[in-house]
DNA sequence: ATATCATTTCGCCTTATAGCGAATTGATGG
DNA sequence: CCATCAATTCGCTATAAGGCGAAATGATAT
């Protein structure tokens, strides 16, 4: 009980998964798209996405050679769903996720398959290669 | 924003914190008395009393050489709220809390001036010397 | 079968953090 | 003043965790 608690809490408290959360709001997600948006190495991307599904706030789907991700439907433990409803509620005006749901918008434009072999050179207007966690640096 | 919400989340994630938030749910209570449910050195407890009010979880009142910590009555950030409620919502039937405020009541049975002296000895009936992470462990 | 390619796992490094004992702070009471 | 004592701060150690590149996996397509 403390022990899941913790375990769902841990994988909230960091603030690149919660920018995954906040990203598949919108809805599903394959790996190279968060990858994209997040602009972190796939392997990071991929950890941080095992650390959500096992505390129970994501599910998986693969389609292909493509893995999709997206919000846990159903509940797979006691906490999940009130972490979930507090992230939801939370970050409303946060610069860093409205940038990313920005970069989202140009990723949306761009075939999966493209995005795939070439990242963020797949994306037409400029994005800024790091948006970092200290500021909004979003040159609007 | 995100920052905020990442020292809030990470003061929640941590089992140690989450049984001091449960405990003051029961009403304020010392450091000396938070230190001998607990069972950890007082160093530690300071220190995860100092980060639960900077996440903006707790306040604190000073009477005489003891300090009193009682949850925040007032935001102090955007999530401060949201996390206490999810906390107050959780962990109804967990163990360990059970247990911790098992501990509580003989705790409270004691003058603060008797306990900061003696610690634990100054508990009338057996306590486990530690209640653990992995299990109930009461002797009840 | 074999090659390709998205994703995951592994090994490693660096930083962050829980825990403690010792020293410091700050209020109380001689 | 000076001693006492609860609480905090300071070093320190051990473990956990985020990040990456390289290797492994597993499905697709030739």
């Amino acid at each position: 009980m403390l022990e899941t608690f913790e375990t769902v809490a841990k994988a909230v408290a960091d603030p690149s998964r919660v920018r995954i959360l906040k990203l598949l709001e919108s809805g599903e997600l394959c790996v190279c798209q968060i990858t994209t948006v997040l602009d972190l190495a796939p392997a990071t991307i991929s950890k941080h996405l095992a650390a959500l599904k096992t505390a129970g706030l994501l599910q998986q789907r693969r389609d292909g050679k493509w893995v999709y991700y997206r919000l846990a439907e159903r509940d797979f433990n006691d906490y999940a769903r009130s972490f979930l409803d507090l992230v939801g509620a939370s970050l409303k005006d946060d610069p860093t996720t409205a940038e990313d749901h920005r970069v989202l918008a140009l990723v949306n434009a761009v075939p999966v398959q493209v995005l795939c072999d070439q990242g963020r050179a797949a994306l037409s207007s400029n994005v800024p290669a790091n948006q970092g966690t200290s500021c909004c640096g979003g040159i609007s």
